[in-house]
DNA sequence: ATTTTTACTATACAAAAGTATATCAATATA
DNA sequence: TATATTGATATACTTTTGTATAGTAAAAAT
């Protein structure tokens, strides 16, 4: 952990290259447009490539296609061809994947608290 | 908290609005090429426009005026002139900004932990 | 035999994000 | 008086990201 109740700007200055690298891996797997509303599609449920652009309805193939790409490529889901009668393909979120979930929590937490102390009403 | 250890999908299906919105809220402060390393310089100690600059080096002053003058609106900095001659100008962290890194921790966290988990020596 | 569904790819384009470079106004320093 | 420093802004440009739209191949349904 980086903080845990840093006092003085002392204990911050130590961050290795390695927490640097893990931040922009995090980054690179939920920043985007579209990255949070496929995660969120697939781990609602929806495995095939018909339901998940159905379920999102505004995103074009291309875009998809593009996103489910990086996301294997990164480890975040599986692409399985089943090979039934008609083949089947259905993504899946990988263990570590199913993970990201807590940084969801940790930024769901910081939001609404940031939300509360800045009251603010006009967005 | 959206998830704590869930077993079935239906405990996940519940996903107010608000999350929605604190998690892009949480992704507007930390996205994007410079805003991390500008709130890193800050909680270093860089607190003056030059001092930010030259701790990052690459930014240009356009980009480095534009992400201030977001990360302000968005309440995780403040920009504070001091009346001294000559005029100091000052950014800090609000109380809240600085707790940002608690998402960092858990976004250094995953990161590390899915390194691992994937092994990936190509990048 | 024709249409529909699935799972995409291709091409062109628009918008957003970031870069390069020059300039500026106020004050301080030599 | 000339130069340097601070805290920026202005303009033009490139790159990245996302959109719009059409098309495709393989199989299934009508």
């Amino acid at each position: 952990m980086i903080m845990n109740g840093l006092q003085n700007i002392s204990e911050i200055k130590k961050c290795p290259v390695q927490y640097v690298l893990a931040i922009n891996d995090t980054l690179n797997v939920i920043s985007g447009k579209w990255k949070l509303p496929i995660l969120a599609s697939i781990l609602y449920g929806n495995y095939r490539y018909k339901d998940i652009q159905t379920n999102i309805d505004k995103i074009t193939p291309r875009m998809l296609s593009k996103e489910l790409k990086e996301l294997e490529l990164n480890g975040v889901i599986t692409r399985n061809v089943y090979d039934s009668t008609p083949v089947r393909i259905e993504y899946k979120m990988t263990e570590s994947g199913k993970n990201i979930l807590t940084v969801l929590d940790a930024m769901v937490d910081w939001g609404v608290s940031h939300r509360k102390s800045t009251l603010k009403h006009s967005d």
